[in-house]
DNA sequence: TACGGGATGCTTTTT
DNA sequence: GCATCCCGTA
């Protein structure tokens, strides 16, 4: 594609051209608020990126007057890229990104006004937990009685919700467990400024802060960002929403994409009425509406759309297709997991045979947990195949520890860091000696590195501070290095110097190899990141702790089924779509069965994830199921009970049909496993049957009108 | 201080 | 059923 000279006039309809109505008022419609309300495949990327160009190249709004959110750096990324198409490389100096990549450029240049310093540290959840973990040994709460996940929930609840730590106490006085969560989240805050580091929800917590108590500071950006985009709008959170708001303020050019049907993170604080009220917020707002779907055949809409109606609370809205009938929804009634990946996989491979490629295809599920019985039977079965999401590349250990490394020396006050690596490799710096020094820090009110640097004033054997001495000297050394170093160079020296990669080459453990190969793979990361910019530490360490793994995976389109919670799958589409585990209290997860709210938000997460098939939906379901290595038996997910019976065609082990009990046959106890049925007695509803079990239960009378049996094919 | 064995508790969903 | 953490032992 041609990249047109940025002074070139751009002709207004080659922006619109192709588009419907509708689409062409949302891109046409550039000043005050503007809601477009986007069903699920409606073409709202396209929208959105013609939109900006449209800005660009018509408006000739220069590109640094332009922001726009997305919920993931991909999709950031991916949009850029095509306005980038669209009207040339002036595009890359638009501000595209998170909502917390943004924050954290923001308290880059801002940070002083904070009392932070510029290198701060951004804490993921694990390091939170450290953090939380070790705040609660401070004030001496009981972990065993107050979970510490419990209390990191809460606080980060507070954050989104914009309370501080004296607010959150004067609100939630209500429990113990509240105030103690209070206390908690002061100390807490205290210790992260402490360190000079932000968790997560800080990143927007504190901008908003800075906006709403520095007028100054907020008009500069105000007068910078004069055209405001927003997507998923409906799954923002209080403070995400204050923040738009603030920013929105003096010149209203604000557009938010959103569908409340696909609000599926209100859990973690996302606040439909943000979009519901937006017409409320904004009196003066054009709304539009996107129904026209181009991405589904019209069996798979309908079906959404069916599902998506028990809804009590929603907005009226039915999206259409002029696509196709296509095929039915196959429906498959599995015996257990093991039966339904080998259904997926004989569907996968019919795909393939019939000239489809793996590609094609993708695994939905609830929860990260339920994608090992799948990915067990494609290793067996030797499809390849890809995860998406759940344990990233940098949750493994070995990432961690050089992350930590590299951590502590960008922010040297970054104490959470620098406890996860002291002793790693093995330095005879134990936990008393850590204990000294850390009291030591305290009473001196030095950071814990600063209190290493004069180890001889602590209190400490000559063992341990010749231990620690030489430690300090190997960060300050690696700390002086880093300038001129590019971040692989210098991640190299990390490893050379600290002797972190030797500990694993001496080791012969196999999963120490595999860590080896990680290290050289962090490598492959470092180098695209200097080939990309020269950025400083602190920048490559922001960009990966933003980084989930579904950003990662982009350019390179593997050809392998993909895998992913249902949650991660929104905004993308694939040909065919396959969705396991369709079971009460897997889907809808128990957790979010006792409310209204949970259930519909369910519902929302079912509407997204049908809509993710353009061509082939498979629903299945097991009759039982194995979890927590206990044997339980699921009914079918009431959502599909909520897809008319004309666009399904099912499949499998039907459990309504009363099997014909007969000696010889082998069958399933939920409790007791497989067994021969040995001897039978009685008929009907008073039907007994002996069963020898293969297990150690031996033979048991058992009658099928009390317990659900399988019997199991020859 | 380091390692191994056993108890324990866990499963939503993520920037 | 598995991973994590805790505690006991060398």
């Amino acid at each position: 594609m041609a990249v047109l000279h940025p002074t070139s006039q751009i002709d207004p309809s080659s922006i619109t051209s192709g588009l419907n109505p509708e689409q062409k008022l949302a891109v046409e419609t550039t000043e005050g608020p503007l809601l477009i309300i986007a069903g699920a495949g409606s073409g709202k990327t396209s929208v959105m990126t013609r939109r900006i160009a449209f800005l660009l190249g018509v408006r000739k709004v220069e590109p640094w007057n332009i922001l726009a959110i997305t919920f993931t750096n991909k999709s950031a990324k991916e949009m850029n890229e095509r306005v980038r198409k669209l009207v040339g490389d002036r595009a890359q100096d638009m501000w595209m990104s998170t909502f917390h990549a943004m924050c954290v450029k923001i308290l880059r240049r801002e940070a002083e006004q904070l009392g932070y310093e510029n290198n701060f540290s951004i804490l993921d959840a694990q390091d939170q937990s450290a953090a939380i973990k070790q705040c609660m040994l401070d004030l001496n709460y009981d972990m065993k009685k107050f979970d510490p996940a419990i209390l990191q929930w809460k606080i980060s609840s507070a954050k989104n919700e914009l309370l501080s730590p004296k607010q959150m106490k004067q609100t939630a006085s209500s429990t113990l467990l509240d105030s103690i969560a209070a206390n908690v989240y002061q100390a807490y805050q205290e210790k992260l400024a402490s360190i000079n580091a932000f968790d997560f929800d800080d990143l927007i917590f504190h901008t908003v802060h800075l906006f709403s108590t520095r007028q100054d500071v907020l008009e500069r950006y105000q007068e910078k960002f004069l055209y405001l985009h927003v997507d998923e709008y409906q799954d923002t959170n209080r403070a995400q929403y204050q923040l738009v708001r603030l920013l929105a303020d003096k010149h209203r050019n604000l557009c938010v994409v959103g569908d409340s049907d696909q609000a599926i993170y209100r859990w973690r604080g996302a606040d439909i009425s943000n979009i519901l009220n937006f017409e409320r917020d904004y009196p003066e707002a054009t709304i539009i509406k996107l129904e026209q779907n181009y991405r589904s055949t019209s069996t798979i809409l309908e079906a959404a759309n069916a599902v998506i109606a028990h809804n009590q609370q929603r907005k009226e809205k039915r999206l259409w297709s002029a696509n196709g009938q296509g095929e039915k929804i196959s429906v498959y009634a599995a015996l257990d997991q093991t039966d339904e990946a080998v259904y997926v996989i004989a569907k996968v491979q019919e795909h393939v045979g019939a000239g489809g490629q793996y590609r094609d295809c993708t695994v939905l599920y609830r929860a990260n947990a339920q994608s090992r019985a799948i990915e067990e039977a494609f290793l067996q079965a030797a499809i390849p195949y890809k995860i998406l999401g759940g344990l990233t590349f940098y949750d493994r250990r070995e990432i961690r520890d050089v992350m930590a490394y590299l951590k502590t020396i960008a922010n040297p006050q970054d104490e959470i860091s620098l406890l996860r690596i002291v002793n790693v490799p093995k330095r005879n710096i134990g936990e008393g000696t850590i204990r000294r020094m850390l009291d030591f820090a305290h009473d001196h009110e030095l950071s814990l590195l600063e209190a290493m640097g004069r180890v001889e004033e602590a209190e400490v054997g000559a063992k341990a501070t010749a231990a620690i001495k030489k430690f300090y000297s190997l960060i300050v050394d690696l700390h002086d290095m880093q300038e001129g170093l590019s971040v692989t160079e210098f991640v190299e020296e990390v490893l050379r110097k600290t002797g972190y990669r030797e500990m694993y080459e001496t080791s012969h453990k196999e999963e120490d190899q595999n860590r080896l190969e990680n290290l050289a793979e962090l490598l492959t990361v470092t180098r695209a990141f200097d080939r990309r910019r020269r950025g400083t530490l602190a920048d490559f360490l922001a960009e990966t702790s933003l980084l989930s793994d579904l950003d990662k995976e982009s350019g390179k389109t593997e050809n392998a089924v993909h895998m992913m919670t249902m949650h991660a799958s929104k905004g993308l589409e694939f040909p065919v779509v396959f969705l396991v585990g369709a079971e009460e209290t897997i889907f809808p997860h128990a957790r979010s069965m006792d409310t209204l709210e949970g259930i519909e938000e369910e519902r929302n997460l079912c509407y997204v994830a049908i809509t993710r098939a353009r061509e082939k939906l498979h629903i299945s379901y097991c009759t039982e199921r194995s979890i927590f290595g206990q044997l339980q038996m699921n009914d079918p997910s009431r959502f599909l009970e909520e897809i008319p019976a004309d666009f399904i065609e099912r499949s499998g082990h039907d459990g309504h049909v009363t099997p014909h009990f007969t000696i010889g046959l082998t069958v399933r106890h939920p409790q007791y496993g497989t067994g021969v049925i040995t001897d039978l007695n009685g008929a009907e509803e008073d039907l007994s049957i002996a069963i020898t079990f293969h297990s150690r239960h031996g033979t048991k009378w058992v009658k099928p009108s009390l317990t659900k049996l399988r019997v199991l094919d020859s």
